[in-house]
DNA sequence: AGCCAAAAGGTTATAGTGTAACATATTGGT
DNA sequence: ACCAATATGTTACACTATAACCTTTTGGCT
């Protein structure tokens, strides 16, 4: 059973990079778009961990993971691609991005993002995007997209002593 | 009576400037706070319209309004008062900045922004708010703040006939 | 196989957004 | 009038993102 707060938590990571992995080549398969190894290699850099990692990041990880240096350019294309394709999700308030764990159907997403740990958890709550939806249309707008970001603390860093000595 | 679609239609825009203008002033001196003249004229520009501006252009304003021109910091500065007294949001979507109808208490905001004629209007929406609220915690997250912008078109611009010849 | 057009990636330069650090000026209380 | 606190000015720079142009790779075609 999916459960967010899974990724606050303890858990075999690998699993989630490699699931996501397998999921995004055989997305792009069926959809006759190309999965380059270029790009491919971004999207499991995103997946090092639950946290969103800005543009520049992923790009000095590039770098490292080669020879020689990568340019900016070349990482925001593969993140476009993948942004395209719904295999991430941009974090707008903090400039950054972070894997989708359900990108089969594109879909409108929501995200809990904790101020201690930077793990960002993905909602898909059919009925909070309806609400969205009622609330816009009670002003007459229609709505094509929306960004909800939650701030606060998740679960395990409420209960951490440990967040006092950072 | 407050209706949110009113930034969308015609109206005297110079009583939401002046509006917000005394608003702001009583809300300062109750606060003991300083609205200095940089300040209210920062705020002033940003009532301008109710389409969200960015840093630069408000800076830009600023130097046009002004014999010499302004750096970023200064315009940062009172964007950075404002915002922490509650009297203009951020629009993370947008990178810009908007004046806040009812700054007399602090709330969530959330935004319906047009993507034709880029006005922004604020809600406060207290169940809305208590949804979000509860989403978060059925996740285990205590919700310090958020970010809710949804895009789309408002009611002007769904019947306008113009908004193809853009 | 070899050709070709389309797609992807490389490279350089630059635009747009935001802040650090330090100097000066203004304010308000004593 | 003086002083400390606050606000603003100034310079330089960091971070985020894209434009423009060139080269390489890919996959369909004869």
């Amino acid at each position: 059973m999916y459960t967010p707060a899974k990724a606050c938590s303890h858990h075999n990571h690998g699993h989630c990079i490699s699931d996501a992995i397998v999921a995004a080549r055989q997305l792009c398969d069926e959809r006759g778009v190309r999965l380059t190894s270029l790009r491919e290699q971004v999207l499991e850099l995103v997946w090092q961990s639950h946290q969103p990692l800005g543009a520049y990041t992923l790009m000095d990880m590039l770098g490292k993971a080669s020879t020689r240096q990568i340019a900016p350019p070349t990482v925001y294309r593969a993140l476009d691609f993948l942004l395209e394709e719904g295999l991430i999700h941009r974090i707008n308030s903090l400039n950054a991005f972070i894997g989708c764990p359900s990108p089969s159907q594109k879909h409108q997403s929501h995200f809990l993002i904790c101020q201690d740990c930077k793990v960002a958890v993905e909602l898909d709550n059919a009925q909070l995007n309806q609400h969205l939806n009622d609330v816009a249309a009670e002003s007459g707008f229609s709505v094509t997209s929306h960004s909800l970001e939650i701030s606060g603390l998740c679960p395990a860093c409420q209960t951490d002593g440990n967040k006092d000595l950072l």
